[in-house]
DNA sequence: CAGAAATAGGATATAATTGTCCTAATTAAT
DNA sequence: ATTAATTAGGACAATTATATCCTATTTCTG
């Protein structure tokens, strides 16, 4: 569904948003120690993140990564600026031309799946996944 | 969302299916010209459909592709062969042991995107949408 | 039976994704 | 000021997905 890059983003994101709930600024080590995931290839991500305004980087000696809205930062925006939002408003099929008037056979049906996962993705913010998060209902890791 | 091979395998299983409705054999170039692929990955894609029994291939001259049970054909049989039931069965996150038990941060929200994806690849025959392709009100190309 | 038309399948090529390594730049602390 | 800790970013390596090419095999047709 979401590409490999974009699943360590949102688990970034996700555990980046816990610590800044309590001021706590966090480095890329402790991030990707967290979320499992490969230290160099999250850097390239978080970069990403950073540019597309959706983390804060700091630099230098007691740098690391900080989120400053996560209760308006929607998942949708992550997803959008890892992987494109055609994975919840693209053609099924890969039809560059699939709409109203030109559908492709499945697009009907598709759009009951596309239509959840993007109001899933549009109204779930990081907060909400965080707070989750720390009340220990849920985990990010194996 | 699916792979491109998947993409090809649904389409070309949708065209087989309007054929076969008609008794009609088609070859694998003239599948790959009616839903624009690439030809020799074409033929692999198929070969793999036929190994899982979605489609029937016929050799030699005059042979080519058959689909004999479109009714009972559902797409989650050949996104399954193609992909792997992970699009629809696996963790948003890409946790290996994410379930009700030990959830991740997404698994609620995802599982309504999930369940509807899942849901509609199995309620959705090849056969009915080969029929929305007879009347013109749904296309392959583009 | 010979030849042509088709699928099967192995080998290889190309592109995209994922992952690693090294150096530069920045900043806090001593 | 110097050093240590940290992110930025370029270059490269490995893996996976996509695509192509060639030969073998099968089967119809004449």
């Amino acid at each position: 569904m979401f590409s490999k890059a974009c699943e360590y983003g949102i688990k970034a994101a996700i555990y980046i948003t816990q610590n800044s709930l309590q001021n706590n600024r966090v480095s890329l080590k402790e991030i990707a120690a967290e979320i499992d995931s490969p230290v160099a290839f999250t850097a390239k991500i978080l970069q990403d993140l950073a540019r597309n305004q959706v983390v804060t980087s700091i630099k230098g000696a007691r740098g690391g990564f900080e989120i400053h809205n996560p209760g308006e930062l929607k998942l949708s925006q992550i997803v959008n600026a890892i992987d494109s939002d055609d994975v919840y408003k693209g053609c099924g099929l890969g039809l560059v031309k699939c709409d109203e008037l030109n559908p492709c056979p499945i697009h009907d049906k598709f759009k009951i799946v596309r239509e959840k996962l993007k109001e899933m993705l549009e109204n779930t913010s990081l907060k909400e996944l965080a707070l989750k998060l720390d009340d220990g209902t849920t985990v990010l890791k194996i």
